[in-house]
RNA sequence: GGAGAGAUGCCGGAGUGGCCGAACGGGCGGCACUGGAAAUGCCGUGUGCUCCUGCCGGGGCACCGUGGGUUCGAAUCCCACUCUCUCCGCCA
């Protein structure tokens, strides 16, 4: 959601940032909705200060008197009644044009149409090289009885996945390295609710446009988050948060469910796109006026974790037509798959100003003045995902997987995967 | 799932058709008192939209869970919904 005073004052800077994105929107149709939302408030305001005066005066008048002007007040109340409604059209008209409009760009992004303009901002480490032909994660999770997509398959359909043994294990392992990455920096652990009302789906910027993504409850109007991003930034909602208080830092792990919808036949083997998987989210509440050094934080935060996984990955500066809705900038971090060749997004974080404060009404008191927060949230540990980055990674020749030294303490410090008893499956 | 109670400002809580944007109390902010504090006293304390205006400022409209309705006029009456709480049942 935009300002709508930037909407009155320049639609011009709208239509760039339309263009920007490669999306069309009709922004004059908005602006004359606009202008006619305004004068018929004007007309109806007008009518109502008549109708409230004349209806304090009523009282104090002689029963004559008082009939005569109840019947003008019906008048009134009958012309209102012809107004109103076609306010309220043209306030719905102009609501859902409005809901499609994106957030502004910041001017360090790239404009481009989709993933190929996106810019490398920095990369590190490096590949790590083989003597051998690296297996693919598919491939490493079934010899060593990690990951079983074939049942899965059975129970749930295609794009699941059962973790199994030390994948199963390596899950709260990875989640509890984050964790305690992040808690030091005062990041407050939660675990939000999944299910959430479409009010939070749409505050948060998936709703309307990305609605076909996510899954929804048949008898109760609920949806299935695709990130804990949704309950995370809901989770102030309508409040007035104080100065002081802020910036807010949270972290969240919850399952994150996402139908895929329109990638048939993309990334089909194995767990890398799944319909479910975990992930351990950051969200914070920023100033606007320090928001973007906030944000570039937030971006270290997240390549120290990676970093300590010892993975080789470039962080990407996407571009006008790549980063979401709400985003004001994104960056994704791309981690080196040997198996694959292949950079893979791993993890991501966005700023997305004011976008999901306005819809959410999450504001802040600066001395005095209510201003609406900033948001960014950056993915913390994606499990599956990096999971599977571990096997690629960290594969040796005789198809056995060394565990990242800095997980080991949380296996009791075994070093290569297998190390649990296996029983015929 | 069954039975009941409720939803009002930062919080508690009054208000059952016009005098209510909302009593009273608490909290919070300011001032006074004090060496400083406590206690006390006084003053202040919502948000959104919109119009006039260069700003300052001023006017109007809306908001008492949400959406509709009745009425000249609704926090107050009617209907529907949502949520919360209590008890029973079920349940990790």
């Amino acid at each position: 959601m935009i300002d709508l005073k930037i909407l009155q004052e320049n639609p011009e800077r709208i239509k760039e940032e339309v263009g920007k994105r490669g999306l069309s929107i009709d922004v004059n149709e908005i602006v004359s909705l606009d202008s006619r939302r305004r004068s018929l408030l004007v007309e109806i305001e007008g009518l109502r200060a008549e109708r409230n005066k004349v209806s304090q005066e009523i009282p104090g008048l002689s029963p004559e008197e008082r009939r005569r002007k109840i019947e003008d007040m019906r008048e009134i109340s009958a012309k209102l009644k012809d107004f109103e409604p076609i306010l309220r059209e043209t306030e719905e008209k102009l609501n859902l044009l409005l809901a499609q409009l994106p957030n502004f760009s910041h001017s360090s992004v790239p404009v481009g149409k989709d993933s190929s303009d996106n810019v490398i901002h920095h990369l590190w480490g490096k590949k790590p090289e083989f003597d051998f032909e690296p297996r693919t994660h598919e491939e490493i999770g079934e010899l060593l009885d990690l990951v079983d997509t074939e049942r899965a398959s059975r129970v749930s359909g295609s794009r699941f996945g059962y973790l199994k043994n030390e994948a199963a294990l390596l899950e709260f392992t990875l989640v509890r390295y984050a964790l305690d990455l992040l808690i030091p920096k005062g990041f407050v652990p939660m675990v939000p609710p999944v299910l959430v009302k479409e009010e939070a789906m749409f505050g948060t910027g998936f709703f309307p446009a990305e609605e076909t993504e996510y899954y929804a409850t048949r008898l109760d109007d609920l949806h299935l988050v695709g990130t804990a991003e949704v309950p995370l930034c809901a989770y102030h909602m309508g409040e007035i948060l104080e100065k002081e208080d802020l910036p807010l830092r949270y972290t969240g792990f919850s399952t994150c469910f996402r139908r895929e919808a329109g990638t048939y036949g993309k990334d089909l083997g194995g767990i890398f796109r799944v319909h479910q998987f975990d992930k351990v989210e950051i969200f914070i509440f920023s100033e606007p006026d320090s928001s973007w050094e906030e944000y570039e934080l937030l971006r270290e935060t997240m390549e120290e974790i990676m970093k300590g996984l010892g993975f080789h990955y470039r962080v990407m500066n996407m571009c006008t037509g790549d980063i979401g809705l709400p985003n004001a900038k994104k960056y994704d971090l791309e981690v080196w798959f040997p198996g694959q060749a292949m950079y893979r997004e791993l993890v991501s974080c966005s700023h997305d100003t004011d976008f999901q404060s306005r819809r959410l009404n999450i504001r802040y008191r600066d001395n005095g003045k209510i201003r609406f927060v900033h948001t960014m949230n950056s993915t913390a540990c994606a499990v599956g995902r990096t999971l599977i980055a571990i096997l690629e990674n960290y594969q040796q020749a005789d198809g056995t997987v060394l565990i990242p030294e800095i997980l080991q303490p949380y296996l009791d410090g075994e070093k290569t995967i297998p190390f649990l008893p296996r029983k015929r499956s």
